[in-house]
DNA sequence: GCTATAATGTTGCCATAGCAACGAAAGGAG
DNA sequence: CTCCTTTCGTTGCTATGGCAACATTATAGC
């Protein structure tokens, strides 16, 4: 069951685990899957946050409604990818985003509360290493936070577009990857708006410092 | 010792505890006191960072370094704030962050290194508190970096200084409350400049929504 | 194939806000 | 008190980028 968490797109909670302690650790999060339709709300705002989620296939988008109904994107979560663990493990009552499915999607909701150690106490090897990694993926996700604002801070559209390609250089260690954005996304992700974001990738392709096709980038 | 524990500033982490667990905590965290004269540095980038810092008294600020040595803030921390967390949890070799004073300050630094349950599987019931509260730490600081993204994904001084209002009101229950930035680290932390927020925050006192002296602010 | 719909690119206009250059208060140290 | 430093506010200039309106591809469904 749940082929994709074989793939090399594991999920860090359950990289290196064999079947069987896969199998143990699905059961111990009580691991329920779920299919939304492209367009559905998996979460909506205000509603309760128990369990984050994990994304077998396709693509969900996580917003943050405003106190005068702005939205704004705050993670688009892609195939092997998790989200909501902050708020699960906060066990949020009126939770402040809302999660919708951008593509069809196959998700698998995890119970946060197993984390709560003063729930219930496991000392055994695995839970122990569950519990470590679940705290390592909150440590990391706060660190990938920071890039965004680290973009989101710089004023002019040039500048953040450098910042966002040297990150993405970094992370994927070559100056040639795969955004996993459309232009549309991309221009929220970046704080910016799309066609001037079209204009200036266009500007960066006409001095030569830059190419693109879709959602591949080259740094030249 | 560490009398700033004691006042209603207390950190989260150590909340509720008694005199005797509070002493006790602090031992099992390593506490280790440490001062610093206004404009000295913590932490510099390229530093490991293995242990956390918790602010007795004065204030720190944690900036981030660019690929170009350009330098933005992550993080105002000011007295019973701590910072570092995600960093010395996934003990850091080579800390993108450099920490310096903002004030003289006293700084009481906690190894993280207490709470990867791998390493020490203590079953006590004040250890599993404090680890259940780092967590729920990280996972907070998670959501607090969320309102930030929130004020720097708009577009508009006025826009962002109507979120961030709001988000203090909504943190403060009231109407009136005192910022714990100077305008220069306001302007930094709303992503624009010093003129012209001061410019805007004149318009809108004009425009009789607003009311300020210097850190006080007050939202007609 | 064909059509409908979505995704992306182009261009002109003009308000917003960055920037520089000041001036004015407000503390702090002597 | 005076001097010096820091913080904060004001104003004019101008580039940046949001926005609207439209053109141009992709993509999916049939």
């Amino acid at each position: 069951m749940y082929e994709l968490l074989k793939k090399n797109k594991m999920h860090p909670l359950f990289v290196t685990l064999d079947e069987a302690e896969r199998e143990e650790a699905l059961a111990l999060l009580r691991a329920v899957e779920k299919s939304y339709k492209r367009g559905e709300s998996l979460r909506r705002a205000g509603e309760p946050f128990y369990s984050f989620g994990l994304v077998l296939s396709g693509r969900v988008e996580v917003y943050m409604e405003d106190f005068d109904g702005g939205r704004m994107m705050m993670a688009a979560v892609g195939e092997g990818d998790s989200f909501g663990e902050s708020l699960a493990y906060l066990h949020t009552e009126e939770s402040p985003v809302f999660v919708f499915a951008a593509e069809d999607v196959r998700v698998l909701w995890l119970d946060a509360s197993f984390f709560k150690q003063t729930v219930s106490c496991h000392t055994a090897p695995l839970p122990l290493l569950l519990r470590e990694r679940f705290v390592s993926l909150l440590a990391t996700r706060a660190l990938m936070q920071n890039d965004r604002i680290q973009i989101l801070s710089k004023t002019g559209l040039r500048a953040r577009l450098v910042t966002f390609f040297s990150q993405c250089e970094h992370r994927y260690k070559s100056k040639t990857f795969r955004v996993p954005f459309d232009r549309a996304s991309l221009a929220v992700y970046l704080g910016v708006n799309r066609t001037a974001l079209s204009r200036e990738l266009s500007r960066m392709r006409s001095e030569g410092i830059l190419d693109f096709y879709k959602d591949s980038f080259r740094i030249l």
